[in-house]
DNA sequence: TGAATTGGTGTATAGTTGACACGAGATCAA
DNA sequence: TTGATCTCGTGTCAACTATACACCAATTCA
């Protein structure tokens, strides 16, 4: 099937930069290219954006090719346009992060295109193909941003979690040390997460279990401010 | 001449916010639609991104059909692309705003369309075409934001102005009144402007002019002037 | 020359942020 | 069963930042 117009048309892309908590490292998942251009090399999970789909939607589909999952945090970063982007032609692909919490079931056999798919610590990511290094750079420095005046941290985390497990994580993505009291005055003034009932045990004194509180989470969705 | 392609391909625009300060308001450039649909109707304006510029020239092509300016602080703010947002098809549009100085030499007879421009000012808009009072309020609300971290306000002024003149555009972006003594303490504290030697005369006593430093520009992006 | 107009300056108070140390509640091993 | 070990959870004080607030200065104009 062929489909024409009376003017030339970019082809348009959603890449995704898809951030999750391992080893208590922040990592992203990276695709293995399998054509060329840029064959071998590691690139952003992406694909084209399909007609009856809206620009989220084609991002979210193309997660859960890749991973399997349907539901995450997701947020448009920057549409990406130079003209000499892409080798092979005009490609305009409108970029997105996604957050998918540490415990959620990824599916690592790699994606419907059977490409290999790995997770990598963001801290030393391998070249990547395209201008997909600019991309991920952005989505760092937009996910350490929006972390200090929101709550979206918690998207990286199980729907229960201790406040040292979100200290935790707000160091990991920070890359700082945070103090412990001013940490808990700070997000529990915020009231952004509530106290459950349980508390969860192990070594050490058991720990008291908090929730973020759903309403929170559209909150911090509007607030997408930042370029 | 036809462009045939294996996939169909949504048509890509960039639209402007085009801000300016006239009579006092924050005024923005509307385009009176001369065919269908939304005939009639006000929308922003803009256009079809061409094969051979990046989306950014894009959007300055629009900006000095419209205007006859070419240069301007232009800034991507969000991808829109829900799949009925135009009636006539799949049509994927990059949002830009753009600031232009009070004093700027508009041409005010509209672009190479011979459509009819006007400014606005924003809080007394009209319902605008397609998805466009979306993109306009959102462009405000980037623009208030923006304002207070960063010098971006400047580039509404003529290059030399006074603090009481900077005060008055913070005061119409941000609809609030400021304190003539903190305002000119912070301003002056964030290094971003310096004195020029001269006065100006008028009615009371002469006022001094400031110009803003252009290495300021990048080095405040990321100060917080305004809490 | 003085009335009117706008420009330019400092201080005191409230609020916010950041640094900092120790007892509490659990497990585990002797 | 006891104490050694581990992590959890809590408050205060000092430094800094933000805010509220009023008057004299320099000029124009009548």
């Amino acid at each position: 099937m062929e489909y024409t117009y009376d003017h030339p048309r970019p082809a348009l892309t959603v890449d995704i930069v898809i951030f999750t908590l391992r080893e208590n490292r922040l990592q992203a998942l990276l695709i293995q290219r399998k054509d060329d251009p840029f064959r071998g090399m590691w690139a952003l999970p992406g694909g084209f954006v399909h007609m009856d789909e809206s620009l989220e939607d084609a991002a979210l589909r193309e997660m859960e090719e890749e991973t399997g999952l349907k539901e995450a945090y997701l947020e448009q970063l920057y549409t990406y346009g130079a003209p000499e982007r892409d080798p092979r032609g005009r490609v305009v692909t409108v970029a997105y992060f996604a957050l998918i919490p540490a415990d959620a079931p990824f599916r690592r056999e790699g994606g419907s295109d059977a490409a290999q798919a790995q997770w990598c610590t963001v801290s030393e990511l391998p070249p990547l193909a395209f201008d997909h290094t600019e991309i991920a750079a952005y989505a760092l420095r937009r996910l350490r941003y929006k972390l200090e005046y929101s709550a979206v941290g918690f998207e990286l985390l199980p729907d229960e979690f201790t406040l040292t497990e979100l200290q935790y994580t707000y160091e990991i993505i920070l890359g700082e040390k945070l103090d412990k009291r001013n940490f808990r005055r700070r997000i529990l003034e915020a009231n952004i997460i509530e106290p459950t009932p349980q508390r969860r045990t192990g070594e050490g004194r058991p720990a008291r279990l908090y929730r973020y509180q759903p309403d929170a989470v559209a909150e911090v969705k509007a607030r997408r401010l930042f370029p």
